[in-house]
RNA sequence: GCACUCAUAGCUCAGCUGGAUAGAGCAUCGCCCUUCUAAGGCGAGGGUCUUAGGUUCGAAUCCUAAUGGGUGUACCA
């Protein structure tokens, strides 16, 4: 349901049916209940430019506001605000309209994008740590967020593949056994300190690292070999870090930096015709405006930069994906590079002025005493150590309420230790650097997934005591039921502005506002106790249905299962 | 040095395309369980929105500067 549009139309046709010129109507929520569900505040602003009084304004648009369907009341206050009331005759309607609605009243965007979302992008020289988890779990909400909202959604897993380390890692490789299949490559991590400690301590080695570079760029057979199972090995470790945090990431979706090898030397091809690089101190550079120092896009050796790289896969989505939204969810801290990189390729032309390139940062990750995320002796936490942890501490918080059997534990166990890492994550905006800490993310109290996922449960454990059909509308009775359905109404507008925006904390508060909301009703409103008229009851089933499934669907968003009992 | 970014309650955070008395959670202190999952709900206290200017009928929000954190800055990605 989208209100706002609705309620902006309105007010347009008043304005326009009152002779009143306005170039943008934006309707903001009320901002308490006494002053209703929806303000229109741009009175004041066209008071100003009338050169009139606003509240005389006010009163000529308020009389030609339609009261007939979706607005119930309006009113004047202050010095021009226009307060919205919205019916409870509208809001029962359009409530129990969608019940059935598998989609819970959200309709798709207007115009369907085509947008790439560039996400995860894991080392495949490394394990994955704790720095992927923003850029896995964010990505993978807006994805599935814009591909719900009707865009074509392509997701890039632009994995690190390439560069010096692999020449020593596939030498290291082909001494200790075969190839990466029947080498225990478990713990990569370890793999690659094994690997660097041969390569300092032997000069021999470390010529035969430096050579299997080459050899890997030259296409040497025996190389590619080696490389390409250590690779398939890295990735499957990445695969299963994806399976357990429930992101929605396959091989069809890798598209490596190697992927873009061939195409590099067409990109500086083109930026040299068009006059955009130029040499300086024996390198490919690219001056921008502004920026002191340049971008170097090719190496004095020759060799290649990652501004390069990120150039043709630019070129590649563009031209060959036809994107027309691309978005980068990557570290912050990576915003100059992102700056420059889309500045050149428009410069260059490789990308069309319509396309939106978007760099979606995001913050860091901080232990309690404000430091980056850390292991206790200064290690980087593996991402696969956190997410065991997480359904262990989740399995400790839920263990004594003894309500499953030790196989339903296990399974509730890992909805919850996975969805509470995945909140915490989700429900800070995601420019701020935010603090990890396990107490708050897996407490039953405040913006936190347990809570909603509690509630979900609560509202299930009702249905199953009612152990009947529900069937009859919702029936707005009372202040609070009003309030709980305009909020399970506005869950278009949310993901509407959570899809712009690239804000999944946008989501969270919403449902925290709402499971907030629900649960002041359940206690204010008693639904199975004696007494309860069959339709009230009825309507309030309904309603704890409709919530339920909202609840669902904006958790199944953000990648966080629910469950039926806690 | 230069650039970017952040600064809101004791703590963790919302709010920022200008709007009415700045909101949550935690912590502190009260109240509500023979009554649908009380791991819940209700209420109280707690604020120079870092500082100083400016724009405006109106600023936490926009602009400028200062202060204090963080980050980035020529051949790693």
């Amino acid at each position: 349901m989208k209100i706002k549009l609705q309620l902006s139309k309105i007010i347009e046709n008043a304005l326009k049916n009152a002779n009143i010129e306005a170039d943008d109507v934006v309707i903001s929520d009320a901002t308490k209940p006494e002053f209703g569900d929806y303000q229109f505040n741009g009175v004041m602003k066209l008071a100003k430019q009338l050169k009139q009084n606003p509240r005389q304004i006010a009163q000529t648009v308020v009389e030609h506001i339609d009261t007939t369907g979706i607005i119930a009341k309006v009113e004047i206050a202050g010095p021009g605000f226009i307060n919205i009331w919205l019916g409870d005759a509208w809001l029962s309607s359009e409530a129990t309209a969608i019940l059935d609605d598998e989609r819970v009243g959200v309709g798709y965007v207007d115009q369907a994008q085509k947008v790439v979302v560039d996400y995860s992008g894991p080392n495949m020289a490394k394990q994955m740590h704790v720095g992927h988890l923003r850029s896995s779990i964010i990505g993978d909400t807006l994805a599935t967020l814009l591909e719900f909202l009707g865009d074509e959604v392509i997701r890039q897993n632009h994995i690190g593949d390439w560069g010096t380390q692999f020449g020593m890692l596939i030498a290291y490789l082909e001494e200790q056994g075969t190839d990466g299949v029947t080498q225990n490559l478990k713990d990569l991590e370890q793999f690659y300190k094994d690997a660097k400690v041969r390569f300092d301590e032997s000069v021999e080695f470390a010529d035969k690292a430096r050579d299997y570079v080459v050899k890997i760029q030259q296409g040497d057979k025996h190389c590619l070999r080696l490389w390409q199972s250590f690779i398939d090995a890295s990735l499957g470790h990445c695969e299963e870090v994806y399976d357990k945090l429930g992101v929605n990431l396959t091989r069809d979706d890798v598209r490596a930096e190697s992927f873009y090898n061939s195409k590099l030397p067409s990109v500086i091809k083109t930026l040299k015709e068009k006059n955009i690089s130029t040499i300086s101190d024996g390198a490919e550079c690219v001056f921008l405006e502004g920026d002191e120092t340049p971008i170097i896009v090719q190496k004095g050796d020759g060799g290649f930069l990652y501004a390069t790289t990120d150039l043709a896969a630019l070129e590649f989505r563009v031209q060959e994906l036809k994107a027309d939204r691309i978005c980068y969810v990557v570290d912050a801290r990576q915003a100059q590079h992102f700056k420059q990189v889309f500045a050149i390729a428009k410069m260059a032309g490789m990308v069309a002025e319509n396309v939106t390139l978007e760099h979606i940062g995001f913050g860091t990750m901080m232990d309690k005493s404000g430091k980056p995320f850390k292991t206790r002796d200064g290690g980087v936490v593996k991402l696969i150590d956190l997410l065991d942890e997480a359904v262990v501490r989740a399995r400790e918080t839920i263990k004594e309420r003894k309500t499953h059997s030790d196989e339903a534990l296990e399974k509730v166990a890992r909805a919850i230790g996975i969805g509470a890492v995945k909140y915490a994550d989700l429900s800070i905006s995601r420019e701020s650097n935010y603090l990890f800490s396990w107490d708050k993310m897996l407490s039953f109290d405040g913006n936190t997934s347990l809570y909603m996922q509690y509630a979900y449960a609560r509202i299930q454990s009702i249905f199953r005591k009612h152990d009947g059909v529900i069937t009859g509308s919702i029936v707005v009775g009372d202040e609070i039921e009003h309030r709980l359905v305009l909020m399970l109404l506005k869950f278009e507008d949310t993901l509407i502005k959570a899809s712009i925006e690239a804000t999944p904390h946008t989501i969270t508060s919403y449902l925290y506002d709402l499971v907030s909301l629900f649960m002041k009703f359940y206690e204010q409103n008693p639904i199975l106790k004696e007494g309860i008229e069959e339709e009230v009851k009825m309507s309030r089933l309904q309603l704890a249905t409709l919530t339920a499934k909202v609840i669902k669907k904006a958790l199944d968003i953000l990648g966080i299962e629910v469950v039926n009992k806690i």
